[in-house]
DNA sequence: AATTTAATTAGTACGTGTGCTATATTAATG
DNA sequence: CATTAATATAGCACACGTACTAATTAAATT
């Protein structure tokens, strides 16, 4: 049985590269001009494609903004990275990246809005939220500090996911909850990190 | 000069009655259909008001959320209170308050989006964010049970707030990012502790 | 009762995410 | 070229938050 006549279905290469070419455009306007300005219908427009058009490459709004991550993250990352760059103690490393890490999502609110408060937690069947490879990789770098760190092997997972979770929670919790007098960004993280080091460091 | 002609200003009490009805009406709305059911239109409705009248009341949707925060935050607290009645020893206590604390948001993860994530993080000077008395007990009643650990009033604040946060970032992370293989949360609560506890502890 | 001021209303409007249907358009085979 | 299947389109629709205006109602003083 050879192939069935009529047009066939889009080529991986080009679905590809449709969904690039909308992710690269929200980007674009993200970048421009902040969360709010990203709605479907503008994206249609300046993509050039019908707004029901989108909704053949992606499940809807929450599957595009999921694009934009990468960036923000990579941002983030290379903001980690420079700072780190002349520090050699692996402490000091691992602390400076944490501040640095609380720090860039106090200061950009949009970003921390864009990725994770922009999910729609309810209906978790929905959105997948794929982590992809790149996502992944600044889980690892925390990953990396921490093993150094704690160089026994004991619990290094446990211990990243915790201060992982814990330094977006200082970062929720400056951004939203504005009024309660929450003690210093810096200070929260190095009590933080305290969970991480102690269990072994039999205290100075 | 005497009082000017025309009707009145609403009286404080009036106020105060009217907005405990739009509330009141939103909050069996959510209880009933959850966080998407609400909506103005039908809270108008179901009020008996048009819905304009009611951003004469409230500030906007966000405004009127707020007041079911105290409604969910109670549910917590007794449920914290529930497992806490039978236990004595003091850090047990505070461990059963922060793994009930994070398993009520991993568990509900509409109240969880209702408290953490309905917030507009961009334009911060709108939604001042007004922490009422009640919630702040809640904050208390950690700071109380970390007190009691800690014995030492060190850093009895700077501890609790990073506790908090950090309990509501665990929750972050495994409510929005699902497809990460997070540590067991009860694991990760531990952990965090260790960052309360350890400074003085000489461990064990 | 007439007047004056506050509060509420109805109606309209804009832009939003998203879904539906009916109509092209496109790209392959026969 | 004709057929067929995949895709894209326009157009309409719904409910949403929110804003605006003009009309109306309510409650007080004069």
């Amino acid at each position: 049985m050879a192939k069935t006549a009529g047009r066939p279905p889009r080529s991986e290469s080009d679905i590809a590269e449709y969904r690039s070419k909308i992710a690269k455009q929200a980007l674009a306007i993200y970048r421009a001009e902040g969360f709010d300005a990203v709605s479907m219908r503008r994206l249609a427009k300046e993509v050039g494609c019908a707004p029901m058009t989108i909704y053949a490459h992606f499940e809807g709004k929450q599957d595009i903004l999921r694009y934009l991550w990468a960036d923000v993250l990579a941002d983030m990352s290379n903001e980690i990275q420079g700072k780190l760059e002349r520090i050699d103690a692996p402490a000091e490393r691992l602390q400076l990246a944490a501040q640095t890490f609380v720090s860039y999502w106090v200061d950009h609110p949009d970003h921390f809005r864009l990725v994770f408060m922009s999910n729609d937690v309810t209906r978790s069947e929905v959105s997948t939220f794929v982590i992809d490879e790149e996502t992944l990789a600044h889980f690892q770098m925390f990953s990396d500090l921490v093993q150094v760190v704690l160089q026994s092997d004991s619990n290094v997972k446990a211990s990243t996911d915790t201060l992982i979770s814990g330094m977006i929670g200082i970062a929720l919790c400056l951004n939203t909850i504005r009024d309660y007098p929450w003690t210093d960004a810096k200070m929260m993280t190095d009590r933080l990190l305290t969970s991480i080091i102690s269990p072994i460091d039999t205290a100075s």
